[in-house]
DNA sequence: GAGGAATATTCCTTTATCGGTATATTCTTT
DNA sequence: AAAGAATATACCGATAAAGGAATATTCCTC
């Protein structure tokens, strides 16, 4: 995966989102719809965006596929998702998505 | 200067170009323009287009303009121009940019 | 196998991006 | 003031992005 390609993937809004909840680890797609209050389509699309372009993987179980950050993607990515956790501490959204991410999670399962 | 506008910037190769000639200080846009062998239009476009979003500042000396990194930027700049450098020792076209580029700087000057 | 839940895909429209050609601007020099 | 150098802008066409609506796929449960 090259340089641009993750430049680009990080320079959409609701890309940031998705990863800044992805931090946390595996999530699912209606996991990540519920806590940023989005379209399930827009979700969809977006994470089959960054997968195709190797920032994501996913694993399907049963009717929900989990994704996550790739473990091999570019080490640049990595950087800035550490920066990512900072800035979020400081950012009113991604803030506000962390905190609603925990509602989702302490509610019932997916399963 | 937001997170995403940031990344959008970064985004797009002729500007991780300019932007590593650019770690080497202020530069005039024929002296990137020569360095990464494009046309003065992309040049004057590509700067123009950091330059309005915050990323770069611009100063006009006689018939020159020299940008540079804008040294207030979003600090997450900072932190990627820094990892730019180290990615730029091993890219093979980033590396023969710099190498240009002094061939250009040791030419006779722009003035 | 029928229905339902979770997710992906297709199609469409709107808007942004990128690069080129041609032209304009700005400043210097004569 | 005219010419030339360095740079910017306007306009155009091609392509990519982004989001919505509708539909398809996949997998589970009954």
């Amino acid at each position: 995966m090259d340089l641009v390609t993750l430049y680009k993937c990080l320079g959409d809004p609701t890309r940031l989102r998705i990863l800044n909840l992805l931090r946390e680890g595996s999530l699912c797609v209606c996991q990540l719809q519920e806590a940023l209050d989005e379209s399930q389509v827009k979700m969809s699309k977006h994470l089959g965006y960054m997968k195709k372009r190797g920032l994501l993987v996913s694993e399907r179980i049963a009717n929900w596929n989990y994704y996550k950050i790739n473990p091999v993607a570019h080490p640049m990515l990595k950087a800035n998702m550490k920066a990512l956790g900072s800035f979020a501490a400081k950012d009113d959204e991604l803030a506000s998505d962390l905190k609603r991410l925990r509602e989702v999670k302490s509610q019932a399962d997916c399963s």
